[in-house]
DNA sequence: TTGATTTCCTGACTATTATCATATAATCCG
DNA sequence: CGGATTATATGATAATAGTCAGGAAATCAA
């Protein structure tokens, strides 16, 4: 796999991937500070773009490509926190906590990033107050969602936290086809194992369970949802 | 067990756990303003603040007493989300976020909680930016323990769970004794199984299995740590 | 293309944990 | 105080999920 990072010039005043974004509201003079010495670079598959550990230096907006964002378990197993896309900000929570990085972030599908430094986006939020309160907003509600995952971990069986988490996917990557949804993102089993808090092997028995009993399909690296109430009633009762 | 509210008068300008809160270092003019209309109420052991899923009217501040904040899952089972002491803030997740309460809150130890109309709390938002922005950032620092949590509940086993959030309770609650510390918040084994996520049962057992091995002894209804460094051998190993 | 590597899959076995049943101890309340 | 309720404890059993091993399929890189 090719490690080599090439540079691309987007500019933020005309970037489609702002549309679905917090920067969405933003004016041409707070958007053209902004991009003031940003850099972007198309990642490759497998490329990291930060360490847990490591202090954050500005922030990655995600132009396109998905990223996983995982911490390291003490048994050197990966837990992905969230899968961040298109419009997406990476590194905020450690950059306004003023904390290292609580995760990792490695890229699952080619993506175009940029990096934002830490001072203009420090100043933008210093300037537009209206701009600070959405992100606050949107932080809070990140909140309730991570509250959400918590007690699906802790009371959930394995099989319906993989039922929950595939109705989750399908409601951010589903692409609508007839009579079936298909899940646009390339995860390895070992992925989906790692999201669902799991291993990889009991991952592959229930996604090949859900197969069978006609919930999901195969398309690639892809899953296809044939039968989302299905998966409804997988996801949510206890036995 | 008795349902009576009392109210209290407890002014904000000589409260002492606002030393241990984010109200610290607010001028007298911002706290008499925030003060304006506030109510304070002894409640006692089992009475619910909040409910998961109605709006949230303003913010709770506990002057004394704990709290557990909690989900309920589909079997019926509570989820806690966190505990709540002397100094911290409920509600403002929800407040903050615009949306409903996403769990609800209960009195563990009776407790005495002042509650402060959102619009006093959003009125201090507005005009003490330095306060705005150290709520934000606890929030992102929230955000980041609650990511540690997710890890946890994903990737540790039941026994390693428990041996954890001992040691976090120790952190949080801790009283030094000689040679030991007081885990000093009453928690009853069903609470116990609902924070490590499991069933009251297997609680039950594990701490026993703990004090066999002399890493914990019971004292009422709290645990006291005779062995942190087992506790943290337990917590940290896979099998 | 081809060999190497990684990912995916299946089976067998084991360990952990949940569930159910029941007993005892503690607490609450009239 | 004493009966009722609730919390804690223990045993037996079953279900779930993890681990280990080995093989097939897919992907990658030369």
């Amino acid at each position: 796999m090719s490690t080599k990072k090439s540079s691309i010039n987007l500019a933020c005043a005309t970037c489609e991937s702002r549309k679905d974004s917090l920067f969405e509201n933003l004016f041409t003079e707070d958007l053209d500070a902004l991009g003031e010495g940003k850099s972007c670079v198309i990642y490759k598959k497998g490329q990291t773009l930060f360490y847990e550990g490591t202090r954050p230096m500005g922030l990655f907006c995600i132009n396109s490509g998905k990223v996983k964002v995982y911490k390291m378990g003490s048994q050197g197993r990966e837990q992905i926190i969230r899968l961040s896309s298109s419009g997406d900000f990476l590194g905020y929570r450690a950059l306004l906590g003023e904390e290292y990085y609580s995760a990792s972030a490695t890229v699952l599908e080619d993506a175009a990033i940029c990096f934002i430094p830490k001072s203009n986006f420090i100043e933008l939020l210093r300037t537009n107050l209206t701009f600070f309160k959405s992100l606050t907003k949107s932080i809070c509600h990140e909140l309730g969602v991570m509250e959400e995952q918590m007690a699906m971990l802790a009371q959930k069986s394995v099989r319906e936290r993989l039922a929950t988490n595939l109705i989750i996917l399908k409601e951010s990557y589903g692409v609508e086809g007839e009579e079936s949804v298909l899940i646009d993102i390339a995860l390895s089993r070992e992925d989906i194992a790692n999201i669902v808090g799991t291993a990889t092997e009991t991952v592959i028995r229930l996604l090949s369970d859900f197969k069978s009993s006609n919930l999901i399909s195969f398309e690639g690296k892809k899953i296809r949802v044939l039968d989302p109430k299905g998966l409804v009633r997988e996801a949510d009762f206890y036995k």
